[in-house]
RNA sequence: GGUGGGGUUCCCGAGCGGCCAAAGGGGGCAGACUGUAAAUCUGCUGCGGAAUGCUUCGGUGGUUCGAAUCCACCCCCCACCA
């Protein structure tokens, strides 16, 4: 199947300057593209995954990737995210972000020389002096068009700055710059970000007499409406084992929604779309087949086979099989995995208390339910220990006062779960 | 620069001298029901080993026995005018 149907029929395109000839572009030619993305964190989360998927399919037809990091951008600070204005970023820091973003990235494409480009913006901006930009690109930007734009028609009530205002223009020369040094034909993007591309896209055909294109995704939103990728507390889900744990991150895939399965197949796993298909007409009960499946799938890309392997087994145990029996059909290596019911706790998330902690006495419940990280505080941890949700070991805590000592630890380890999802394995050290 | 309207807890938004840790909604957390789903119902939702305790209503100072509420100055946002 050609590239442009695969992206095309699981869902990737949104908006397009020109359909026919992207088209064309990408089932004939081998082309560079680009896609942006804010070094703003050390760390990728679930929410950056989309274009990254699009990516690593496009450069498996053949396709170069140019991986722009905004690091000028970043280090004048975005204005768009409300009165939180962002923090404005050294140079370090973007350096430094912008290479955890290549090794994250590099476990989903060919980071390979020849097979892939990074690029930061902030070489192409840093030396310019604002006469020569106002003369050399302003002059090409019509402030009635740009009023025009939906991006800036909508911001127009609520105020937007001048430094905003010029994003697109900023933008639009990082396409330019591409296209002249590296014959980048078209950027990706979000949805939010059409005008800006779209802006590139004129820049480079006045300033270079150049035709490049540009195509959108669509912008993810769960069913509550909010952007997708965070945990129903509103937290990110990280590609950082550090700030979320493999095991959530299984967990994270496997509880979406039933009418989310098919998409999300669609997006984030490289089954083919017709077993997508039949996967996501499985009913009832069997439709959490298709969610583990998912589950191991994108675990598998983001974290490495055996690490998705685990989690599987931990979650399985944990809270049932869908299919121990694989009698599901699926192209996906899951069904090889025997669903083994003795491959136990030692992969779930866990946290280490100080031994000196349940000497004696021991530890007060509600201290050690915040330092294993379940709870934000005390009062809150209080307040799930009195409404029934605390659990050790499978047993409802009823007594607020109680303490956990060296009898608890019997078998090296206990169990702490706040509510029936929230699990952590509690070890002394 | 002028005039007017604002800045309240995660968000929206009420409060306009004590009964205010602050109504209501959203969101979130937990419980019940379930399929680790959705929907629904219930409880909780500043900190605190809990106390007539502490911190919070843009900032700083003041009035008062007592301030989110009154006064002064300052900062920021919005609208209209210039």
């Amino acid at each position: 199947m050609s590239i442009y149907q695969e992206l095309h029929d699981r869902g990737f395109i949104y908006q397009e300057t020109d359909a026919e000839n992207t088209k064309k572009l990408l089932e004939n030619d081998k082309i560079t593209f680009y896609v942006g993305f804010d070094p703003t964190g050390s760390s990728l989360h679930v929410g950056h995954l989309l274009p990254i998927m699009a990516m690593r399919l496009l450069q498996q037809a053949g396709h170069i990737p140019v991986v722009l990091v905004g690091g000028a951008t970043a280090q004048v600070g975005d204005p768009s995210g409300k009165q939180s204005a962002r923090p404005i970023l050294t140079k370090d820091e973007v350096a430094a972000n912008a290479e955890c973003l290549r090794q994250q990235l590099a476990r989903f494409i060919s980071v390979k020389e020849g097979e892939a480009h990074f690029v930061n913006n902030i070489d192409w901006f840093k030396d310019m002096l604002y006469i020569d930009f106002l003369r050399d690109i302003g002059s090409r930007f019509s402030v009635n068009r740009m009023l025009a734009q939906e991006s800036v028609k909508g911001r127009l009530e609520a105020g937007l700055s001048f430094l905003e205002f010029n994003y697109s223009i900023l933008q639009a020369y990082d396409f330019y710059v591409l296209n002249r040094d590296l014959g980048c034909r078209m950027q990706f993007g979000g949805q939010d970000q059409w005008g800006n591309m779209v802006s590139g896209v004129e820049l480079t055909r006045r300033m270079a007499q150049q035709e490049v294109y540009c195509t959108t995704f669509p912008l993810l939103l769960d069913s509550n409406g909010q952007k997708f990728g965070k945990t129903a507390g509103g937290n990110n889900v990280w590609l950082d084992t550090s700030r979320t744990s493999v095991f959530d991150y299984y967990q994270f895939w496997r509880n979406c929604e039933d009418s989310e399965v098919k998409k999300l197949l669609c997006f984030f796993t490289s089954l083919p779309v017709s077993e997508i298909d039949e996967l996501a007409r499985l009913e009832a009960p069997q439709i959490n087949r298709a969610k583990e499946i998912l589950a191991y799938e994108a675990t598998k890309l983001a974290h490495g086979r055996d690490e998705a392997r685990k989690a599987y087994l931990a979650a399985g145990n944990k809270f049932g099989f869908a299919d121990a029996k694989g009698c599901i059909a699926t192209s996906s290596e899951l069904i090889n995995i025997k669903a083994d019911k003795n491959a136990g706790f030692e992969d779930l998330p866990t946290a280490t208390l100080p031994a000196s902690e349940v000497e004696g006495e021991g530890m007060w419940i509600i201290k050690a339910l915040v330092a294993a990280g379940l709870c934000g505080s005390n009062g809150d941890a209080r307040r799930l220990v009195k409404g029934g949700g605390a659990y050790i070991d499978d047993q409802r805590i009823t007594d607020v006062n109680m303490n956990l000592n060296k009898d608890n630890f019997a078998n090296g380890f206990i169990i702490l779960k706040a509510g029936k999802k929230n699990i952590k394995k509690i070890i002394i050290g």
